[in-house]
DNA sequence: TGTACATCAGTGAACGCGCGTTCACTGATGTAC
DNA sequence: TGTACATCAGTGAACGCGCGTTCACTGATGTAC
C-alpha cells in the first residue's frame, strides 16, 4: 500500500540511518540490503523505491556519517572542539561502539577496494573532518590536521582489532601526545 | 594423485603465500578460498588437506605476513633500519602494492570483526613490528612507536581510501614529521 | 633391498546457504478534472 | 470542494550466482615386512 510523500522520506532517513550504524559495524559486505531494510523495520523489497542499489546507498551513508560525525568540530570555537574531538576519538568507548564512530575508521579499509565514485564520497568526508580539525589556519594547519586524524584512524584500527590491553596500550600511546 | 611430503610442504607455503597476498589486496571476504587455491596452482578441493577452514588459514598468512613486513626492521641496525621502514611504508609504492605491504592497514578493519583468536595473532604481529620499531628502548620507547605505527597505519588506509590528490596530500603532511 | 599394501594430496562434482536484485501484486495516496 | 483514476511505497516470493565445505575417486607415495 502506498504511503505518504511525508513517510517516504522518513522511510529513506530510516534506511540511512540504519545503513551508517550497520556498514560501520560489519563492514561494506558483512551488511546485507536485508539486514538493512530490517533494521528500517521494512522489508528488502522497498529498497529500490530510494536507492539505485546497495553501492548508490554506501554512497548516500558515507556522507551522511562523515557529516554527523564531523559536525561537533563546525559547531564549537575552534580549538576547544577540537581538543573534546581528540580525546573522544581515542576513548575506549568509541572503540566499543564504531556503529556511532569515526567512518573513516570503521570503512576505509573497505573503501579503498571500491568504485572511484564512493572514494571521492569517502575523501571529501575526510576532508570535512580535517577542515574542521585544521580551523580557519593555513597550510600549515591542514597539514597538522591530516596528521593528527591520520594518528586516531590508525590508532582506533589498530585498537579494533587488537586484544583489549595492547587495545589500551595504543590508544593512551596515541593520547599521550595530541601530536 | 598422492604427492611427497616435500612438494606437499610447497603446496601449503603457495597457499600461504597466495592467502597473504589476495587476503590483503582484497580483504578477508573477497578473497575467496577458490581464487587462493587457483593462485596457488590447484583446484579448490584440496585446500581442505592443508588447513581446517578459511579461518585457520587466515590465521596463518596474517602471522606470515607480518613476519614478513617486520623483517627488515630486524635484520639491520635499530635507527637506520626503522626510519628506511618509515619512508617505506608512507611511499606511493607501499598505496600501489597492498598486497605485499602491511597487514594491519590492509586487514585491521576486518580483523576487527573477527573470532578472538585472529585478534590474537593480529596483535602478536602489530606487537612484533612495534618491538621492531622501538629496537632495545624502554617504556617510552615502545610508546613512541605505537604512535609511530598508529600515524602509519591510518595515513596509509586513509591514502587508499581518498582520492589520488588528496593521498598524495596524507602521506606528504605524514612524512614531514616522523612523530 | 624388494614387495605388497595402506595412506592420502589433489581433482572435480555436489551440497546448502545467503546474497543483490527483480517482479507481480496491494491498496492508500496524489492529482487532473 | 468532490470524484475518478493513475501512481507508487511497501510486501513477499522468486531468480541466478558465488561462497565455504563435503565427498567419492585417482593413483603416486610412504611404510611394514
Amino acid at each position: 500500500m502506498r504511503v505518504s510523500n511525508e513517510e517516504k522520506e522518513r522511510s529513506r532517513q530510516r534506511i540511512l540511518a540504519a545503513a551508517g550504524r550497520l556498514f560501520r559495524e560489519r563492514g561494506i559486505e558483512g551488511a546485507s540490503v536485508g539486514d538493512i531494510m530490517g533494521a528500517a523495520g521494512m522489508t528488502h523489497g522497498g529498497f529500490y523505491r530510494h536507492f539505485a542499489g546497495k553501492e548508490d546507498l554506501l554512497a548516500a551513508a558515507i556522507s551522511e556519517a562523515f557529516a554527523a560525525f564531523a559536525r561537533p568540530l563546525a559547531e564549537a570555537p575552534s580549538g576547544e572542539a577540537a581538543q573534546a574531538f581528540r580525546d573522544r576519538y581515542l576513548s575506549q568507548a568509541h572503540r566499543a561502539a564504531p556503529g556511532e564512530g569515526c567512518p573513516a575508521a570503521a570503512l576505509g579499509a573497505d573503501v579503498a577496494r571500491a568504485s572511484p565514485a564512493l572514494r571521492a564520497a569517502f575523501g571529501a568526508g575526510v576532508a570535512q573532518v580535517a577542515g574542521g580539525l585544521a580551523g580557519d589556519g593555513g597550510t600549515e594547519a591542514r597539514q597538522g590536521a591530516l596528521r593528527d586524524l591520520s594518528l586516531m584512524v590508525g590508532a582506533m584500527v589498530l585498537a579494533r582489532a587488537c586484544p583489549d590491553d595492547l587495545a589500551a596500550e595504543i590508544l593512551a600511546a596515541c593520547a599521550a601526545r595530541p601530536a
